[in-house]
DNA sequence: AAGTGGTCTAGACCACTGC
DNA sequence: CAGTGGTCTAGACCACTTA
């Protein structure tokens, strides 16, 4: 162990803990190449496995991403500014343009995987739409890809008999979308909650969203309430927690 | 490997899936015990680094914690709800308790770790409070703890010249906390935005929130402006993920 | 074709927990 | 003290990337 004193951490951790200093201090650039394996058993002396838990670290840690086949690379960021509440604002959503576009200012935002159909509400949604456990919903879904990258799942759960013959009931809901639907049939949004949990992904969200090791997932629940507090819209997303900041400004 | 019928998959990740799917089927309670390392070569006649890499994608993926000498566990979530917007409304902070008292209804939550101290502001502090480069700043850290267990950690920036001699520049900053005392200085905060963000603890956060492996953290950067627009608190919180739900309510 | 990371084995010793 | 998870070794074969 080269420059060692080593305390009582195990080894793999030493070798983490001066990758990560060396990552910090700039020594590797984001998107640069790592010590890959065989480097890190020739300069430490430890074997293979010793030298894979020390890189599993970082790459846990988020820091580090592994290729297979060409090496080990620092990790690189550039998170998109997602303004919850002037989104959501009266003049947006009829101009015409979907609300997503305030998201990314100069980058390629796309939708994806677009699917609309009719089924049984479960448990956790009936509840926050004060359905009876056997009421229908419409589900709307949908991918979000920024610059060729999947970076955000959407599905939005519709009271069926109250959506039933609109646009809503469409992929295509038209200009406003969902929202200013809602509008024209009498129940126009007022009011909104959102709820924000971060967890580790599934592994069909790891698929989805073709998430690195080390990235989590920020789990959003977003409910729209009409004027007089009747819920009309709950819709569930799952952000890749490394492509965004959640911004809510407000007043005291 | 019984029942197998085993797809391209590698061993640990089927084995990982079973149990993924069996803990998800309530098969193992919350709390309760898995299988160990020993349980699990038997019974898929594997070596023990294979059973432990299954066991390793449970535990990164915040569904097992391991304790040593003991076993593997199911991990248990409850966490509290957060109200971001209700708990900075005026009329919170003159009551004299402090307003993260909303945060835990009927659990036990302290504080712990309060340092007060002035220093030099870090680079993106300066820029967010509109302070020159070498501006002082008065920094106000503390750690909450929540059934025993610390969820937050929280450090709050403030212009040292703004704050100089009033009680928030001392550990307890007297009924109603720093706002209160903003507001006698002719401060008083009016406007918020909260910035936030998800990513995997460094190992110093690990070590002061006592994380398991797995858990992400919320980064939470509040700033505090004035009726006119100035900045007068920065606000850099650190969360436990799996401790909260972060919750938003706002009107079209 | 050479080099990389991904999977896997069959051992070993240790520190810790629980009884 | 028996059993658990934590660390570590020294091999092996594979699939993939890069050139």
């Amino acid at each position: 162990m080269p420059g060692s004193a080593s305390s009582r951490q195990p080894k793999y951790r030493q070798i983490a803990d001066e990758l990560r200093r060396a990552i910090q201090a700039g020594d590797y650039r984001p998107g640069g190449t790592l010590p890959g394996e065989n480097e890190i058993m020739h300069r430490y002396q430890v074997a293979r496995m010793t030298a894979r838990q020390a890189l599993g670290l970082l790459i846990n840690e988020g820091l580090a991403v592994a290729r297979k086949g060409a090496g080990v690379y620092v990790r690189s960021f550039r998170p998109i500014i997602r303004a919850g509440i002037q989104r959501l604002s009266r003049d947006t959503w009829p101009a015409g343009r979907p609300i997503w576009s305030a998201d990314a200012e100069g980058r390629d935002l796309s939708i994806d995987q677009i699917e609309v159909h009719e089924s049984g509400a479960p448990a956790h949604i009936s509840a926050l739409l004060n359905l009876s456990g056997d009421a229908a919903v419409t589900v709307r879904s949908r991918r979000y890809v920024l610059d060729g990258k999947p970076v955000l799942l959407s599905r939005s759960y519709l009271p069926a008999d109250l959506v039933a013959g609109s646009l809503i009931t469409q992929p295509d809901a038209g200009p406003g979308g969902t929202y200013a639907r809602l509008a024209e049939l009498g129940y126009r949004p007022a009011r909104f909650r959102e709820d924000l949990r971060s967890r580790m992904p599934e592994p069909e969200e790891t698929d989805r969203l073709q998430l690195p090791a080390g990235t989590p997932v920020v789990e959003i629940t977003r409910t729209a309430y009409t004027d007089d507090g009747r819920p009309v819209e709950v819709n569930e997303m799952t952000a890749d927690a490394s492509a965004y900041i959640f911004r809510y400004d407000f007043e005291a």
